[in-house]
DNA sequence: TTGTGAGTATACCGACCGGTGTGTTTACCT
DNA sequence: AGGTAAACACACCGGTCGGTATACTCACAA
C-alpha cells in the first residue's frame, strides 16, 4: 500500500485501475479475479499487489475514481445553470446523457452495494457517501427554489434519480431520464414552484 | 434436475431452497457456497445436486419463490382497494411495509441483477420480468385513474417505487416509502387525477 | 418381500481464488 | 558511476469453488 492518495500512480498502477474499473463494472467485483486484471492490463500480480496491496483496496480505488468522475459531471451540469429550477433540470439532463455513455450496466454504487455484502467492507461506504450526497444536492437546490417542505421535495428528487437508473436498466424504460425530468417539473410545481 | 414445477418439493429439498434464499438474499448469490448451503440446510450436497441440479437452478428457484413471495402480498393489498387511486397508494403502503419486514438488503431482483453479470444467466430474466411486470401494473392502474398520459404516469410510479427501495436501503432514507407515496399523490393532481 | 426414492457419509476432482516470496531487469536521477 | 523505484518473471501457498463418484441406510409401497 505504498499508494496513498496524494502521488500520482505510476503509470502501469494507472492501467492496472483503468482495466480494474472496466472489469469490475462490466462484470462485477467478485466475478473478476486479481490474475484477470494483471493479465488485462498487462501487468504482473506482484505490481497489483505492490501498488495497491490488496483487492479491497483497488476496489475502493475503483469506486472512489468513478464517483469522483460522475461528480465532476454532475457539478458541471449543474453549475452551467443560476436558476434553481434549471439546475435541478440538468441533473436529470446529465443522468441521461451519462446513462447513454457509459452506465450499460447500473448504477456501480448500487452493483457493489450488493455485491460486497460484508458490512465491514469499505467499498459500502464510499457508495453510501454517494447516494448520501447526491441527496443532500437535491435537498439543497430545493430549498433553493424556495418550495415548500424542500427536504421530501428533494428526497423525491433523489428517488426518482435513483428510479430511473433501475428502470433504465432492468425494466428497459429507454426514455427513463426524460420522464423522470417531466416528473420532477410536475412535483416542483405540487410544491409551489414556478417551473 | 427431477424436480419439475407441479410436483411438490421433498423435505430436503425445501429446506434446501429456504436456506438458499435467506443465505443468497442477506451474503449475495455468488459469496455464497454450496458447501455452505449443505451445511446450514443439514443435508449434503449431494442431496442438492439430486434435488436441483446445478447451482444455476437453485438460484433461479429462490429468486422465483422470493418474486412469486412477494408479488403474492402486492396484489392482495392492490385488490384489497377498488378505487384506482387507493391502488396506487396502496402500493407504496405495500413496499413500507415488506422494506420494514423483510428487505433489509435491499430489492433481491436488482441485488442479483448487479452479481449474475453473464448475460446468459437464467435468473437475469426472472428479475427482467419482476420489473416489466411492476411496471405495467403502474400502467395498467394510471389508465384505470383515466389520468392523462397513463404511460408517462406509470413509468413515474414504477420509478418512484424503484428509488424508494434504493433510498431506503443505500441512501438511508427511513421513511422512503411515505414519501414516494406522498409524491405518487402529487403526481397523480398533476396528471388531472382528483386524489 | 423386494424394489424404489430419498437421504446420508465421505472422499475426490480440476480449476480458480487472493496473496506472497525470490530474484532480475529497466530506466531515470543525481 | 551509483542508487533507487518500478516493473518484470515465475513459482508457490492454503483454501474454496462447483460438481461428481461410490457405497450405505432407511421408509414405504406393491
Amino acid at each position: 500500500m505504498r499508494t496513498t492518495e496524494r502521488n500520482p500512480l505510476t503509470p502501469a498502477a494507472r492501467r492496472v485501475l483503468a482495466v480494474a474499473s472496466e472489469l469490475f463494472y462490466t462484470r462485477g467485483i467478485n466475478t473478476v479475479g486479481m490474475e484477470l486484471v494483471a493479465e488485462e492490463a498487462g501487468v504482473t500480480k506482484k505490481t497489483i499487489y505492490d501498488r495497491f496491496g490488496s483487492k479491497q483496496r483497488l476496489v475502493v480505488a475503483y469506486l472512489r475514481g468513478r464517483d469522483e468522475r460522475w461528480n465532476d459531471f454532475l457539478t458541471s451540469r449543474v453549475e452551467a445553470h443560476e436558476d434553481p429550477v434549471a439546475r435541478i433540470l440538468a441533473t436529470f439532463d446529465a443522468l441521461g446523457e451519462w446513462m447513454d455513455r457509459e452506465n450499460e450496466r447500473g448504477c456501480a454504487m448500487v452493483n457493489a452495494y450488493a455485491e460486497l455484502s460484508d458490512p465491514e467492507h469499505p467499498g459500502r461506504t464510499v457508495a453510501e457517501e454517494q447516494k448520501v450526497r447526491l441527496r443532500e444536492l437535491y435537498r439543497e437546490l430545493a430549498a433553493e427554489t424556495g418550495a415548500t417542505d424542500p427536504g421530501a421535495l428533494g428526497d423525491t428528487l433523489a428517488m426518482l434519480h435513483e428510479g430511473a437508473v433501475v428502470g433504465r436498466n432492468v425494466t428497459g424504460i429507454a426514455d427513463a431520464a426524460a420522464t423522470a425530468r417531466n416528473a420532477a417539473g410536475a412535483l416542483l410545481r405540487a410544491h409551489g414552484v414556478d417551473a
